[in-house]
Parts: structure tokens; sequence; C-alpha cells
DNA sequence: GTCTATATCGCGATAGAC
DNA sequence: GTCTATCGCGATATAGAC
């Protein structure tokens, strides 16, 4: 804790972004203050904007770059078997859910909390992941591995119900991943009707 | 406009509490002021302390009222078939999700706003309502008219399933709700292997 | 890039008049 | 019960030194 001068740029700038994440994600943005980040990465608070020009920018930038490397990471194999493809997604939503639990936390609870144009940008990411489900639901209907009554309702309630995994995991606790994934592919399964 | 002054409690009270609940529920209890809500309704802030001893007492208070009704409402019959009994569930909880969706949107946001006390007293009501699911499905296990392996996870599933409608159910939108809740009950059933 | 200092504002809550 | 006025504080953001 002696110094208290210096530049420390190439490691400051993603503690920011880290001690943010962690805190919007535990007490909310709007409970969160620019003071409180600054302590946690211990640095004044008027560092802060030699890294982002504003509060709402700093939200912004986690929400994008985090349904970015979401959008990137998953990927479809539109010739695979509809059945195979939703056992993938199911296994790839829950990992990358529990792995990304703050991020994820965030990404649906600050929405409200977005300008107008940030909120549309990021809603179009989501409506874009959404419809990669939906596509797996659209084709194992036309193949008649699975019955699906409405291909967007049902994919809106089962990514509903994979995402709600991180409100009651904690690491540690009862079940292990491997044995949550295996549940919730159950569930999937048979909600499609296979 | 003209009335700067004089007694009006008899509606004062409803009235702060759902501007208060509209307003947590659009843009977060950390980012509304007691000027906001004093202002929706049509008194100096003042005004409010007459009602609420403070902001936190109000949020609680919300919640608690909320998990309450919610608890209030709902009514299991044992001696029906497990089936027709999981279904009751489906249909009264995306029902009375979509009837009081700022308040059930409020009272899982805002969990983290919560003062220690207020929180496990919050958290309690929603366990209760849970295990209320949570037999169903053992119900059905045990009777072999459901093949669930994970009763508490797969009731956690569900209701996060069905609570996720909220978030993008809009009224008047593509579908109604009765169509709603014959999907749910679709994805619902065959997930627990019927 | 980081510091200290500060401008400007709005917050939650209370006091006392009516 | 509601008003006006205010206390004390902490917020975001900026300016200028180093």
């Amino acid at each position: 804790m002696a110094r208290t001068q210096g530049s420390r740029a190439e490691i400051t700038g993603p503690l920011i972004r880290e001690a943010a994440l962690r805190l919007f994600a535990r007490h909310g943005y709007a409970a969160v203050s620019m003071r409180q980040i600054a302590r946690e990465v211990g640095v004044q608070a008027g560092a802060l904007y030699a890294y982002t020009p504003d509060k709402q920018a700093l939200l912004f930038d986690l929400m994008q770059s985090h349904m970015a490397r979401l959008l990137d990471s998953w990927r479809d194999d539109p010739a695979a078997p509809p059945l195979a493809r939703l056992e993938r997604f199911v296994r790839f939503h829950i990992a990358d859910s529990l792995d990304h639990s703050d991020a994820v936390f965030l990404s649906y609870m600050e929405l409200r909390n977005l300008t107008e144009e940030n909120y549309r940008q990021i809603s179009n990411m989501r409506r874009k992941y959404e419809s990669g489900l939906e596509l797996i639901l659209r084709d194992g209907q036309a193949s008649g591995a699975m019955q699906v009554e409405d291909s967007r309702l049902s994919a809106m309630a089962l990514i509903g119900m994979l995402t709600a995994v991180t409100n009651w995991y904690r690491a540690g606790g009862r079940l292990d991943r491997e044995r949550i994934g295996d549940v919730y592919w159950g569930l999937a399964k048979g909600s499609v009707g296979a």
C-alpha cells in the first residue's frame, strides 16, 4: 500500500471490469458507486474515468462483451440430429451460465438500467441467441423427432428454465454440475416429447 | 392540483404502495428515490414517512404482502391425482405471475437489497411455496404417474420456467393467456415424463 | 495513469408549522 | 396528514498537479 502514484495500466483496466461485474451483480448497478469500485481496485475514484467515459458505459461494456462471448462460444451443427443438437445446447447453456453466473445475472437484471440505444443493442444480441434454440426446435418438429407446439414460446421457456440454475446453484452444494446437466437434459428432452 | 394541504389518508397509503411497486419493479429499488414516489402520488416526500418508517420497510412490506397473498391463493388437493395437481399448479402459477408481474419481478430481483433479517423472512416464504410443487412431484414419482429424477431440482427448474413468462409476455401480444397456459402445461407434462 | 480537490447535485430522513 | 425547509451526507464527474 506504499504506492500512491504511478501507472499500472496493464492491470487496472481488467481489475476495474472484474470488480464492477462482481459488485453490479451482487448489489445492483444503481446501488454500487464508482467509489466502491475504485476501492476494490485500489485506486481513487477519479482514476476510473481514464478507462470509461462514465458509469453507464461501464455497464454496457460488461453486458456487451458477455453477450458477444456467449454468441461466439455457441456453435450449432445444423447437420446433426435435432435431439443431439438440443442436448448440446442444454449442456452448453448450463455450463456457460454457471461459469459466468455474474455476467448472466447482470445481463438480464440490468437491462432496465441501460439507455435506450444500449438496450436495443443488447436485446438484439439476446434475440439472436434465443433464435439459435428456436431453430433447433423447429428442425426437431419438422423432422418428427420432437413435438413442439410453439417453437418461439418453447425456446423462451427452456432458456428461462436453464438460466434459473444460477438462482440456486452454489458450488460445493448437494449436486455437482455433471449431475445438474443430466437432470436438466432429462427435463428438456421430455418437454419436447422425446 | 389546487389542494396543497389536508389529509387524504384513506387513499394515500394504497397509492404509495402502488407507485412504489411500479417504480421499484421498473427501475430497481436502489434507482428509485422517495422523492420520485412522492411525485407520482402527488404529495411531498416528507409525507411518505407518515406511512412507512423508511424506504427499506416499504420494500419489505411490498415483498412480504406479495408472498403472503401468493401462499394464501395456492390451494393444493393432496387427494387428487398428481398429474391433475401439477396441471393446476402450472396454470395457477402462470396466471398469478401475469396478474402480478411487478410484484413477482420485485420479489426475486430485490432480494439482495433486503436487510439480513428481512431477507430471511422472504426466503422462508419462497421456500414454502417451492415445497408445494416439490411435494406434487414426489407424490407423482411415488405413484408412478411421473418420472422425476430429483424432485427438488425439478421443482426449481419448473418454477424458473414458469416465472420467466413475465420476461417476455406483453398484453395484446401474439399469444393470449389461455394459449400460453396450454403450451406451458404441455412442456411441464412432458418434462415429468407424462 | 493516478492523485487530490472540488463543483454540483440529489439522496434519505427529520423538525416544526398548520 | 401534509406542508416547507433543512441537515448531513455521498453521488457522478471534472480540473489540474505530478
